[in-house]
DNA sequence: AATAATTAATTAAACGTTTGTTTAATTCAA
DNA sequence: TTGAATTAAACAAACGTTTAATTAATTATT
């Protein structure tokens, strides 16, 4: 009996079939609201309209999807910073702001992936998307350290600078009006709002808000 | 035959009784480290040291208990603010500090707790539950904006402040930091220190650092 | 080009566990 | 002796996964 799951391990740098995106889809619109165990294989199954047993077979286990699903959309949501970071051309301060915006703008387009990492990053369950995690977080906190360090040099930035506190203000302040956004339109009188001219709002406001704070913090004009 | 879940619907101002506070415990260890669908009432019945029947009898359900300990939980974790922004003696940036370090207490000593709000802040899963999470955020909020107002009238304060960011900034940095202590704490170099020398250092620079960043966005001075 | 052989994809049904909850009997306390 | 607390056992439902049979697609052979 032919065992696709086993053959997939064998060739890790396979495309996905436009069935076996569906089913990765499914399972990321569902894990995102329900949670990893709040989900069943047969919501995943009758959501991405394909028989329950196709994704044993494809994936091997609700487990082995849930990973699938979490690297497949983890490339789509890195931050693509190294050129940008590169170019000798921006002042340090610009590359920050642009950093901000990148940042806003991934978070803001990828919500269902990024409460999934929410919740991961709280619960440690998983061996394998712990070590993406914080694989991740920690290529980003270095070149950020980095970027600092040169505006360090040039004299426009402060010396004392708490990187990793500040990337918390940064992480933690998207992602708290992420995930509360529904409180933040009600308290904000903008349910009238569309959804899109919503998320735009978002996006324009936290641009903003966190650029102010981070030059504040960063130099020592207003 | 004599239903105590039933009984105790009908004298809500009950209070509880060792057996059911250790029930209540074990909910909440295990509810944040495992989340609501990811711990089974045998899990509870067994961490509490109570035979699994018991969660029933007294609660009624494991959805049931689990707005028990919420209620229950959220009554120590409602932050004091009435008293201290009604006195009259305090400067509005002080009082400012006072509730910044009060937060930072509150959520760093109820991490279990916090957690738990965390995750079901993003899920709404459960109505009474995402109705107090609701009524606690308004009420806050109220409070933090009528501060501001004060500290604008007396001309310390600048005018164009947007309260709920700003909120936003405050408890994302918070709950971004107590939710990946473990990787500050290694990127940091901190794994010598112990738990509570850890608990002590992250009060500490959230302190600085929120305290930072709040004077420079409500007033003009550095 | 047509047919046979082989491999992959798909399915409904069944598997053994675990789940939350209830039952009915028993022990305990007032 | 009566009402409450406690228990082991049982319950049906839902769970993730596997099976075995069937259909579809691909490859090999004539």
């Amino acid at each position: 009996m032919f065992n696709f799951a086993l053959y997939l391990k064998n060739n890790e740098d396979l495309e996905y079939s436009d069935k076996q995106l569906k089913i990765i889809e499914a399972a990321e619109t569902l894990f995102a609201v329900k949670g990893f165990n709040g989900t069943s294989v047969r919501d995943i199954a009758e959501t991405a309209g394909v028989n329950l047993a196709m994704i044993s077979y494809y994936f091997g286990s609700k487990e082995k999807l849930f990973e699938a699903m979490f690297a497949y959309r983890s490339e789509f949501f890195k931050l693509q910073l190294e050129s940008m970071l590169q170019n000798k051309e921006l002042e340090p301060m610009e590359k920050m702001y642009r950093l901000i915006d990148q940042y806003i703008t991934r978070l803001t387009t990828h919500q269902r992936f990024h409460r999934i990492m929410v919740r991961e990053q709280m619960m440690n369950n998983n061996e394998f998307i712990t070590a993406q995690i914080h694989g991740m977080k920690t290529r980003n906190q270095a070149l950020i350290k980095q970027l600092i360090r040169e505006g360090q040099e040039k004299g426009v930035f402060k010396n004392d600078i708490d990187t990793p506190l500040l990337m918390m203000t940064m992480f933690g302040t998207v992602s708290q009006l992420v995930t509360t956004q529904h409180f933040y339109k009600e308290i904000n009188g903008l349910q009238s709002l569309s959804d899109s001219a919503f998320q735009e709002h978002i996006r324009t406001k936290l641009s903003q808000h966190l650029k102010k704070i981070f030059k504040v913090i960063l130099t020592n004009e207003e």
